[in-house]
DNA sequence: ATGGCTTTCTACGAAAGA
């Protein structure tokens, strides 16, 4: 089972990437963040037409998360597969996968930025982060396969960064917001790379202009993963390929695979 | 470190991203 996330900052520009991605990769489950598009602008059919069912939640030029899946998607309903404490913005979508014997619960994540730090945008990204720990912890009680996938706009620790001096006033290197995503995975996650890799980092963001040829970036694109998830974890990859072609995302795909 | 990129919008500059 192969599960992939990606933030493709426009997927109405991104959609020759995306449609490319899914012919080398052919990912079970796609998670994109950053549609910047309403609803009525996703290219839904185009997705489907890749062979995936689709949700997602689009909201007018900033934000928008889906979720593609070649098997079954359950909880059809916005009650379910919505954050509904976290719904102002459209940055969570939420379902259950129907793999016969093997299904999972997965989010798409699309975390609050956060800059310039002192500000209500700050502010706006904790309480943000606060609230996906409640449903966080929530999804735990359970004792399922829970894989939260996406840009969570955190890196975890110092060395999740090129230049990490350069990012000591950044949202995104807050101690506070760190201090918030380890209270998340302390509830009972695993971050599927620290898993797999506890002492190699690679990037999963690079500024646009010169930052990917000279391979400064950031790791801030994660999955979490439930523990009877992590015991399902084969494998983790951070796919460069898509990021080296022309227009690019800014972000990498992030792809995992589970045993069945 | 920033916006030196990129994308979006009741668009032609400003906001947001990270």
């Amino acid at each position: 089972m192969k599960i992939a996330t990606w933030n493709v900052n426009s997927i109405r520009v991104r959609l020759p990437h995306v449609k490319d991605f899914v012919h080398v990769q052919s990912p079970d489950v796609l998670l994109l963040q950053e549609l910047k598009a309403q609803d009525k602008d996703i290219p839904i059919s185009d997705l489907e037409d890749l062979g995936y069912n689709v949700i997602y939640k689009g909201q007018k030029a900033y934000n928008g998360v889906a979720i593609l899946s070649k098997h079954p998607i359950e909880d059809v309903n916005d009650k379910l597969y919505s954050n509904t404490e976290n719904d102002e913005q459209a940055r969570y979508i939420e379902c259950w996968i129907d793999a016969k014997n093997s299904g999972f619960r997965i989010a798409s994540i699309y975390l609050p930025n956060g800059n310039p730090i002192n500000t209500e945008k700050f502010d706006y990204k904790i309480d943000w982060m606060n609230k996906l720990k409640k449903r966080s912890k929530q999804l735990l009680d359970n004792e399922e396969c829970v894989i939260l996938g996406g840009d969570f706009n955190v890196c975890p620790e110092d060395r999740d960064a090129a230049n990490p001096e350069n990012m000591r006033n950044d949202a995104l290197f807050q101690p506070e917001s760190r201090a918030k995503l380890r209270e998340i995975i302390n509830l009972g996650y695993y971050d599927a790379w620290r898993a797999i890799n506890p002492d190699i980092t690679e990037w999963s963001y690079w500024d646009y202009g010169r930052a990917f040829e000279q391979n400064k970036g950031l790791r801030i694109d994660h999955f979490l993963l439930s523990p009877i998830a992590l015991d399902r974890l084969e494998s983790i990859e951070i796919n460069k390929y898509h990021r080296s072609l022309e227009r690019p995302s800014d972000h990498a795909p992030v792809i995992i695979n589970i045993s069945d």
